[in-house]
RNA sequence: GCGGGAGUAGCUCAGUUGGCUAGAGCAUCAGCCUUCCAAGCUGAGGGUCGCGGGUUCGAGCCCCGUCUCCCGCUCCA
């Protein structure tokens, strides 16, 4: 695998704007470019859109389901190839008693009020009830409304007949059908304590402001692990977790410095928490939370005991103890995960814009183009790309000049691209163009493959 | 839900005091050219001007309603 000295020359003089000077590569500044970068080549379409569009709904296109399976796959594989791991999916729909032990039924249903002058919005049942039955605006004594529910789970009906004992939710997070079938995992899967359940799925939450493109939805899939542990280890695997999954992040590619955990004061504690850190991301529209890492303690399986009458316990061979497990919970958005692939990945040079996906998570990891239209050029590049498609996910290109189909796979991400031209036909050599460099390659066309895995295992290293 | 802004081709937009068959660039498709980094040539497809109603001889433009999006609040297990 020689450079070429003609090839290189090209790449050089690509890397400087037509001024000489040498070129700034910027990230994403602004999200509509993502936005309209995502709808014009099949990532994210806004939901319904021939409808007009529904707010904050959106479908997943060809390459956005590719990008999201590789996602999830990733998760999935850094989960359940553990050997203290074991993974589920549980139904969507739930016992509505999941949701009163839970605490949602209580804390997801806020009445809430509005000062008709200045336009605050309060809980109705924080504020000062003299006030409140006086309609009197705490902040500047304007008028209120009357207090309206804002139930955040999405209700439908169970059966046939709409009536009030028929409503059932959508779940609100996956987490639950994890802790009501911890002890049918437990002794199916014959684990002991410590081990986790992983689980990928959608959850949906009537937030009242969702937003930032795919960022807040009200439906959304969660990838969550629970980990059981003794009481008294809590802490410990917390810290443990903490770390792996911020790790799972920079593997996935993120830059280090736009990581960062945010620990939740005493103020900020849900109230099953007894310590819970963020991972975050910086945005363009800020630093936002993409996981959290809870030490939920007992308390879920113990109300789940108490709603349930059932013990959930688990019989410690060793010790000879019975106890109610502490979970360490990692819940990671998927979407989240994803958004963060794109923006962190988004690159700019005044000139070209391209995405610096991690391969493992491009849609594509190979473009194979013949230099030109010509059939003997096209046959050898029909040969290449069948071989290299039994190891990984290959696009072709022919429309257009050469550089044109480089751009376009710059767009979606594609790592590398493979050109077959006349030297191909008596060498059978290629070139193979780098995405992020644009640096190009003579290699044999029969060393492809293991060229490729090789550039794909040193990957970020 | 409140305040502000905006909806014309896939994208970015133009469209005069209401007046010819609603345009441009980019993108897409077909063909040509081209042996390595977009923006070359020829041609094509693509719009009920967000939707509904009204005024008018005539509405992309004026009026009313409605929907959606963006920004800022409120909220966020």
């Amino acid at each position: 695998m020689t450079e070429s000295t003609e090839t290189s020359d090209v790449s050089q003089a690509s890397a400087q704007a037509s001024d000489g000077a040498p070129k700034v590569v910027q990230g994403l500044k602004d999200m509509a470019d993502l936005v309209s970068l995502c709808k014009r080549r099949g990532f994210v379409f806004p939901s319904s859109e021939v409808y007009g569009g529904i707010n904050a709904c959106w479908d997943y296109g060809p390459l956005g389901i590719e990008l999201k399976r590789n996602v999830k796959e990733r998760w999935w594989r850094a989960m359940t190839d553990r050997e203290d791991i074991e993974g589920i999916d549980a139904a969507i729909l739930m016992h509505p008693r999941v949701w009163e032990a839970s605490g949602h039924v209580a804390g997801f249903v806020d009445p809430l009020v509005d000062c008709k002058k200045c336009k605050s919005r309060f809980r109705a049942d924080k504020i000062d009830a003299a006030a409140l039955a006086a309609k009197k605006c705490p902040s500047c004594g304007g008028e209120l409304t009357e207090p309206r529910q804002f139930n955040l789970m999405f209700k439908t009906f169970m059966g046939p007949v709409e009536e009030d004992a028929a409503i059932i939710y959508m779940r609100p997070e996956t987490a639950q059908g994890i802790y009501v079938n911890f002890l049918n995992v437990q002794q199916s899967s014959r684990q002991k304590i410590p081990f986790g359940i992983a689980q990928i799925g959608k959850a949906f939450r009537n937030e009242i402001t969702p937003g930032n493109f795919i960022f807040r939805t009200r439906e959304f899939e969660q990838m969550e692990m629970q980990y059981f542990v003794k009481p008294g280890t809590d802490m410990e695997w917390f810290e443990k977790w903490k770390q792996m999954r911020i790790q799972w992040h920079l593997d996935n590619g993120i830059r280090k410095e736009k990581l960062r955990f945010h620990e939740h004061g005493p103020g900020e504690l849900a109230h099953y928490a007894r310590a819970a850190f963020d991972i975050e991301y910086e945005f363009p529209f800020g630093w936002q939370e993409l996981e959290g890492i809870h030490n939920r303690t007992d308390f879920d399986l113990g109300r789940h005991q108490q709603y349930s009458g059932k013990k959930l316990e688990y019989f410690d061979e060793e010790a000879k103890e019975r106890y109610v497990p502490y979970i360490v919970e990692t819940s990671a958005g998927c979407d989240r995960t994803l958004l963060v692939a794109l923006v962190d990945a988004y690159r700019f040079d005044g000139d070209r814009v391209w995405l610096a996906l991690h391969p493992a998570l491009a849609p594509y990891k190979v473009a194979v183009y013949p230099l030109m239209k010509k059939p003997e050029l096209r046959e050898y590049s029909e040969k290449v790309y069948a071989s290299l498609k039994k190891h990984f996910r290959v696009t072709t290109d022919d429309a257009g000049s050469i550089g044109k189909r480089y751009r376009r796979q710059d767009e979606i991400g594609t790592p590398f691209g493979v050109t077959i031209d006349y030297d191909t036909l008596s060498n059978h050599t290629v070139t193979i163009r780098h995405r992020d460099s644009m640096v190009q390659e003579r290699v044999s066309a029969e060393s492809l493959v293991r060229y490729i895995e090789e550039k794909f295992e040193s990957w970020g290293k």
